[in-house]
DNA sequence: TTGACCATATAGACACCCTCTATACCATGT
DNA sequence: ACATGGTATAGAGGGTGTCTATATGGTCAA
């Protein structure tokens, strides 16, 4: 098989009608693209171009060749484009995993001025628990997870995001929650509002009460993160949710932070792809931009 | 723009899923693929594969890149095997304009033998005189001519084919002339059947007789050579023909030759072609053809 | 867990081929 | 006749592509 980069060569000389030109489209000499075509053509045992004093023309069989030549040279304009769109972002296409109550209040602000900045990339988003995304992540159904850490996952690479807190919060109805220390036992007495069960939340509340060896039995159980602001706010009782997603809460006063007497850890947003596949330009960009703004 | 070379190297690789497979159908080594594919990704500015233990896998944007040079990669293909089929005359087409008479009597046994041995390739056949072969071979229309020589034109190339013999023939009702030598004089007394005026045997005849000062005036002008042989034979006059062409019927009998006292010079039959314009394999094929069988 | 096996990656050396310069050659048009 | 603009050829040199040798890493089976 006759090396690609000779049709090349042949097919801008044939545009052309011109090695002179060609060489100069191609940035070489004219005696070096000269050569190239008598080298295509011994490999093809025929004659080419037929040589004039004001250019070359395509035989017969160089008419052949070039009608095949000039939709394969196309072909690789058009990828050549492609990939340039893809590079530049002008092109593209992102599906991110969105565990829990993260793809609201932590990815939308992203995702607005990412589009902003690149509005022909194309983002899906997915809902769903952390082994979902994993599994969605394993199977090349995403591109992107975004959970809380701690994830121990071999094939997984994990790239640290923000810091966030969870925290219990309150209406204006418990406020007094907000003022002094109060331990589990006594916000035991309160009525916990939790995010559904079997959620990253629920779990670690429900241990962090078992530790201390209380039986936690929450008033209400929600599907929605938005419900847990909503209905604290309104007095219903006390709801475990992320400070950070309740900032606008906490300063205009519609929630107040528990004043707990027990050590909530910090928890980590990670944002997971798999280790052995290399991102996609448009994937890379979405990532870079989250670990910029940790 | 990118080597070509390099997306011959990434379609196999990509193909194959493995880059010592590619290594292997391209007869180089792993690492040189492997190089290859490097430089490619450099140059693109993107990763096209991920690595695994089993192999490579593309990467999204490798997928974009394979979707548009596997079309280029067939085109090649087919390119090549188009050439192929060219170059063993397995395909091809050729136009051949014959001069007068040269058609049927000359032509025709080479058209059938090559067509046997060649039946793929696509024969025309164009009619006319000597001037207006000259004509549409230059226009391109036609990649072969035939005629009787002498022929002088810079841009033609001329070949040489068989030398013929042009006589004078009778049929059985005149056959004395075919015993004892007969001059113009003599022979200007039967009647004489000619090829249409200004054909190139009518003018040389005219010729003839009048550089030995006879006026000639024929008794009647055909348009076709088998023509002229059937009114000889049927003893209409004396046709003035081609020997070669009545080789049949001087053996049969039904015609004689004239055994003239005057010389006439044997003419060579040329094949031209344009001398600047390279000719296609097939019509080269069939120039060898007649050179051979001179 | 370990080792064999099968992938790809990397390093460095070498050779070949590609490209360059210089020049010849040819046709065309002034 | 000569300038111009095109291609072909020759020969030299350097760059690049390919090789060998080896490292590295993952998978599978014992």
């Amino acid at each position: 098989m006759v090396n690609f980069e000779l049709y090349k060569v042949f097919y801008l000389t044939a545009k052309s009608g011109s090695i002179s030109k060609a060489a100069k489209e191609l940035y070489l000499t004219q005696p070096s693209v000269s050569h190239s075509i008598k080298i295509l053509e011994e490999q093809l045992g025929m004659i080419l171009f037929s040589r004039t004093s004001k250019g070359v023309e395509l035989t017969k069989e160089g008419s052949v060749l070039y009608s095949y030549i000039e939709q394969a040279y196309n072909f690789i304009s058009m990828a050549e484009e492609k990939l340039q769109e893809l590079r530049t972002l002008s092109s593209g296409e992102i599906k991110i995993g969105g565990s829990d109550s993260l793809c609201k209040h932590y990815l939308l602000p992203f995702l607005e001025t990412f589009h902003v900045q690149h509005p022909h990339v194309q983002i899906h988003l997915v809902h769903g628990t952390t082994p979902e995304i994993v599994k969605q992540l394993k199977e090349g159904k995403i591109d992107i997870g975004i959970v809380r850490l701690p994830i121990e996952d071999e094939q997984l690479q994990v790239r640290e995001g923000i810091t966030i807190q969870d925290i219990f919060v309150t209406g204006p109805k418990y406020r007094e929650l907000s003022m002094n220390k109060v331990t589990l036992a006594k916000l035991k007495t309160y009525p916990i509002i939790l995010f559904s069960r079997n959620s990253f939340s629920h779990n670690f509340i429900t241990r962090l009460f078992h530790d201390n060896d209380l039986l936690l039995e929450p008033e209400i159980e929600l599907g929605s993160v938005d419900l847990l602001i909503e209905f604290a706010k309104i007095g219903f009782g006390v709801s475990f949710v992320t400070r950070e997603f309740v900032a606008k809460e906490l300063a205009e006063g519609s929630l107040y932070e528990v004043n707990l007497d027990a050590h909530i850890p910090p928890t980590k947003i990670g944002i997971i792809t798999l280790k052995n596949m290399p991102l996609s330009m448009a994937a890379s960009a979405f990532v870079d931009e989250l670990e910029r703004n940790r």
